[in-house]
RNA sequence: UAAGGCGGUCGGACAGCUGCGCAACAAAAGGUAAAAUUUGCUUGUGAGGAAAGUCCGGGCUUCAUGGAAACACGACACCGGAUAACGUCCGGCCGGAGAAAUCCGAGGGAAAGCGCCACAGAAAAUUACCGCCAUGGUGUGCCGUGGUAAGGUUGAAAAGGCGAGGUAAGAGCUCACCGCCGUGGCAGAAAUGUUGCGGGCAAGGCAAGCCCUGUCGGAUGUAAGACCAAGUUAGGAAUUAUCAGAGAGUUCUCUGACGGAGCGUUUCCACUCUGUUCCAGAGGUAGGUCGCAGGAGUGAGUUGGUAACGGCUUGCCAAAGAUGAAUAGCUGUCGCGUCUAACUUUGCUUUUGCAAAGCAAUGGACGGCACAAAACCCGGCUUACAGACCGCCUAAAUUU
RNA sequence: GGAGAGUUGGUAGAGUGGUAAUACAGCGGAUUGCUAAUCCGUCAACGUGUUAAAGCGUUGCACAGGUUCGAGUCCUGUACUCUCCG
């Protein structure tokens, strides 16, 4: 188990991962996942982002806390190292059930995984 | 009693497990040392009454500066006070609502000027269509001239109101009362109230139309601004360069004059900067550090004041300080709310039971269970807000 | 965090304080053997009315107040949308 997750914080991280790597959609919250370009972080890295769209402040912040805790319960036995993942919250993440929420997150988690898998061999084929 | 009004306080509580930001402390590695870094069964601490809207007023910041005058632009506007200041607060006046407590009001000027008042109506501000009266003509239908503004019609609004006198008919033409305007007395610090005298209607509404009068205001917002600083990039050309004097000694310095520039614009004064022109510069992008938490602060007592608020004494806070933004997630118990019953009440039935009503007690189910989260800091305003509690006031209604 | 603009039929989009234009789409009709194009009419909501209409009334310019005889327009507050500042 990673000593401690990294958490994203710069704009450029974000927009990395969402123009450059592979989302996955759930009913409580969108995953997006692309690999690190960093070779000296070994561990896997996150960020957090709600959108104004789906309420005011203090939903925003209760939506970002919601997933960063299901996030310490799954990441450490699912997330792939040298990853970065962007959880992005949806309407019903501040209200929904937390168990709903720590399914969504595993099944989007384990999805992504296998999608990176494809492109990391496909690009690995792809002659230099 | 229930109802209404005003002011104030609070804004779920406790426990467990797993976690977050900041500070302190300790340890580790590191190095001359320090900083930064990592770790911790360590310790402490961590959202609001509105943190919100960004609507006002300040502090603080930079813009190369201060003062005066005029102009422009904007804000405000009964009177007096409070305050660092305010469009805020307090007290009073006037107008309106209410039975009262109490609440509401952008509440200066329309006799400085301009503008607008659609449609309708004769006329929307020096007006006359129908009327009424007098008089002349006449074809006896009516027509002309003059007077008048009481009555009619329109409209949101019609030229003081109402009554009496008066008159050809009428009219503030005259008079009483009311209103209005001017002016004096008294009460008051003033707004204003009250009262006397005079005028004789001249003066319609709109200033949240332009405007006038008075008061106030430079712009900019912590993405201000200060500092450190990867990467990248860093002197050429033309022409001899205001005038006078002095020093040094061959392009510099000082003094004076002249020109130019200096926080909306113009002018003046002082002060400062600058001295041939053009391009490129004279560094500061990514990133980081500071700014960044104790100040017009607040509890209690006392004192001045009707009050807002001020003075004095004494206590409390220097431990929120983030920056893709911490203060949480889950579970349990209690509390709260909603619903419900095998619970309660009533009716029926010999009982079992059936039906209806209810949530005061008992049991159960459900529910993040008000509005909403610091983002430089204060004083206000505005808007959102489940529920709980405290104090004072009113007396229409009901009861005794 | 800060600064600024806007909101009018289904859509776009005018509108000096005095009757909510215009275009497109839609609907109905004319034209045609049929369609397109063209031309004419209609077109905010609700109520009333009628066989069906016409007509009549009320409310409508994001929402709520205010000024005014009268607000889409002027003033104040609220909500929402968009743009800019890295």
């Amino acid at each position: 188990m990673p000593a401690k997750s990294v958490i994203l914080k710069k704009r450029k991280d974000f927009l990395r991962v969402a123009q450059g790597g592979v989302h996955v959609v759930t009913n409580t919250l969108i995953l997006q996942a692309a690999l690190s370009v960093s070779e000296n972080i070994e561990n896997w890295r996150v960020g957090f982002t709600a959108t104004k769209k789906i309420g005011k402040a203090y939903i925003r912040n209760r939506s970002k806390r919601r997933l960063r805790a299901a996030m310490r319960e799954v990441f450490p036995l699912e997330a792939m190292p040298r990853t970065d993942y962007v959880l992005i919250s949806r309407f019903n993440t501040f209200c929904c059930p937390y168990k709903n929420l720590l399914k969504d997150l595993r099944t989007a988690v384990k999805k992504i995984n296998n999608q990176l898998k494809k492109t990391d061999e496909n690009t690995a084929d792809l002659p230099d």
